[in-house]
DNA sequence: GGTTATCCTACCTTCCCGGTAGGAATGCTT
DNA sequence: AAGCATTCCTACCGGGAAGGTAGGATAACC
């Protein structure tokens, strides 16, 4: 298993957001019931999504979550990001914008070359952030249960 | 990170392997020490290695291991499965040959269709396992490092 | 004002990762 | 045969994170 459940419970409220009608919020007492995942950590992993500004949040009665954009203009890249952190499969290849962070094959001033396994990590990366990216949020949800409110 | 360094290390060895010439088996000792990685522990990995049959072994002085078969002929996917186990990115996609184990979601008797989140997971799975299988360890040692011997 | 909900912080418990330890088995070498 | 090098096996352990709980503060609606 590579990824927690943060991503997915995450996921799946996202996917219930979307399956709902958008044109107010969802308790997220609601979700939990329907998911059947405990609400006070769910809480959690929606204040993550908020903080990615994936959802908005209306307090008070009535109150609950939406989707802050179309669900066709979420990608699920976004939203893994957000539950998990960085999409990294291993330390190797963890974000170094400055490069500081050198697989330790690589501390000998490089006279090996490069650590011979960053190839690896970084293909296997590139190939589930390119799949996440590909997808949003309503590839998720089957037409049917789209709101066809508007048909 | 996704994968952990049982997968990194395993890899390293592997890797070594590879770039040392097959002729004799190449005590773990020297791995270590040439990677900085704590030799009782890559003895648990090798193990795992060793079951899978990736590796050969040979005990007793000058002894070591030695991969099992040509460089080109092992792909990454068995050398990861034989380190990490199975490749599925959540519980929810986890191998069931029987089926069954289904998202808690599919419990209501599939009145609301599939989990709607499984084709993801799905997808992500199958992008990681595709590129860990088009790869072999042959494609992690550069040239200059594979023995020219035949040349 | 009371109710419904999000928001926030702290805590707790269980599991597994990464690593250690100690020895038994095996095979060279002398 | 003795000794050494190395794999093999089992057990153990400490720390950290994952998964989850608790309690209250804040905000919006009625």
């Amino acid at each position: 298993m590579m990824f927690s459940t943060k991503a997915e419970y995450g996921v799946r409220v996202m996917a219930h957001l979307a399956a709902c009608d958008g044109s107010q919020p969802v308790a997220l007492g609601a979700i939990a019931e329907a998911e059947g995942l405990p609400l006070a950590y769910l809480e959690h992993l929606v204040q993550r999504l908020r903080r990615a500004e994936l959802v908005d949040s209306r307090r008070g009665a009535h109150g609950g979550y939406s989707l802050s954009r179309p669900a066709g203009a979420i990608s699920m890249a976004e939203v893994v990001a957000a539950l998990e952190g960085e999409i990294a499969p291993v330390e190797c290849i963890s974000a170094d914008p400055d490069g500081s962070l050198v697989c330790s094959r690589e501390r000998d001033g490089g006279a090996s070359g490069p650590c011979p396994t960053k190839l690896l990590w970084t293909r296997v990366q590139g190939s589930i952030v390119r799949t996440l990216e590909e997808m949003t949020l309503s590839d998720l949800i089957p037409e049917t249960t789209t709101k066809r409110v508007s048909v």
